[in-house]
DNA sequence: CGAAATTCTCGTCAGGCTGACACTACCGCG
DNA sequence: CGCGGTAGTGTCAGCCTGACGAGAATTTCG
């Protein structure tokens, strides 16, 4: 066993769908280094902890006691950071996971130094936070073509609609709810019609939903490619 | 900085396809722990390194010098592995690497403590490497289906036969030669024709293609799903 | 109360992609 | 030369998707 040993931590990229916008959970940090900047949540892993282990315990201390046992949210690894210079305090490893969870109410007493803000308008977060967004972000994207995990955003009941909002928000494109719907609601296992329907908004009321057993999507509902430009 | 540390290495899931299956480099361990059972190749993290360097000095350490710069190939980060008793040694953090290369003929010397295994045939790896290796494999298993990057296991010149039966190599099913052939001919920039041929083998020649620019396969070549049993 | 606006849901249709397979092109071999 | 074997093209039906049209069910507004 080599001397050359690491501080290993877990950093969190959480996202929610709140507004028709992805938003990632950011802390502020009121340490060195990078005082007084945004940073993702995450602490370091303790002794006999494995890593999801960590990462559920942060993300249960930073949302709510409990939120982790959710039946809905999603947890998954992204990667492991370990550039040299990373962490100016010294060789710090830092294992990525990515938490999908439904919108939730705001706490009564709301916490100023941790906070939702819309991925967009993220910029400047310390270390390498900024490249582990994107690379969450980019994992998220991907995870809703190939999976039926979009529902990991979505609260234990919800409409064709609020899915759909959830692929809108987290493309960034605009989807026909006609086809939208007519592809969720024939895959087998995608959702669990309930019979009762939510009522008091404008338009003709939508039907309730459950997730269902299916995980995979098949075939996939894949994202324009990207248009090359010139 | 707490004082919980980790010794970090890198772990590597070494692919080729070589006589139609898939095959997994392996070392023989000289060492305890796990002494005389077979591993993933692997090793520490040198300071200053960051771990796609670490991954890329192993690789070409265990399979040629130079290997690591060539043109065709991949490497890829799969996961992070922590749990608390993965090494009897103390907590070690391993960072498993995914490495496609194309199949090359034995060293002079063959080397007793390394070499190539069907990945069908492993059994009892020593540490958690089985895991890992199931976890690679299946990475590459979907990296094919939305990916250009089969023809990492290709040589820089190769038919679509060639790569046809890296498909069916991976995914362990047939695929039929016309359909596979205007599927990977019709994409864009997914081969680059080179007008000469193979020569000396039964039937007509087949054409010799370059990989070209595309990464991205799309419409992505799905697999069945897996059909369930009962 | 009635009409308009809004939203959900079902239908239709053309086009693209895939699986299945007939058929042709070209090689080595006896 | 005929034959088996491999490479590549062509065809066709079926599924899926994008692009709508249209009806159903509710709220909102005059």
């Amino acid at each position: 066993m080599r001397g050359n040993l690491f501080a290993v931590g877990v950093d969190l990229v959480v996202l929610t769908v709140r507004d028709d916008e992805l938003c990632v959970l950011l802390v502020r940090r009121t340490e060195k280094p990078f005082e007084d900047t945004w940073g993702l949540p995450g602490g370091f892993v303790a002794p006999d902890e494995d890593l999801p282990d960590t990462a559920a315990r942060e993300l249960a201390a930073q949302t709510g006691a409990g939120t982790a046992g959710r039946v809905s949210g999603h947890l998954e690894q992204i990667a492991g950071y370990a550039a040299p210079d990373r962490d100016p305090r010294g060789r710090v490893l830092s294992v990525a996971f990515l938490a999908l969870l439904p919108d939730m109410p705001d706490p009564d007493q709301p916490d100023v130094v941790s906070g939702w803000h819309p991925v967009a308008d993220v910029t400047d977060l310390a270390f390498d936070h900024a490249q582990i967004l994107a690379d969450g972000v980019e994992r998220a994207r991907e995870t809703l073509e190939y999976t039926t995990l979009a529902a990991a955003f979505c609260p234990p009941e919800f409409t064709v609609t609020d899915l759909r909002r959830v692929y809108e928000a987290v493309w960034r494109t605009e989807i026909d709810p006609r086809n939208f719907s007519r592809k969720v609601t024939s895959t087998p296992g995608f959702l669990v019609p309930t019979n009762r329907h939510v009522t008091g908004g404008p338009g003709r009321p939508a039907q309730l939903f459950r997730r269902g057993p299916a995980t995979r999507l098949h075939p996939a509902m894949l994202r324009e490619p990207a248009v090359r430009v010139g």
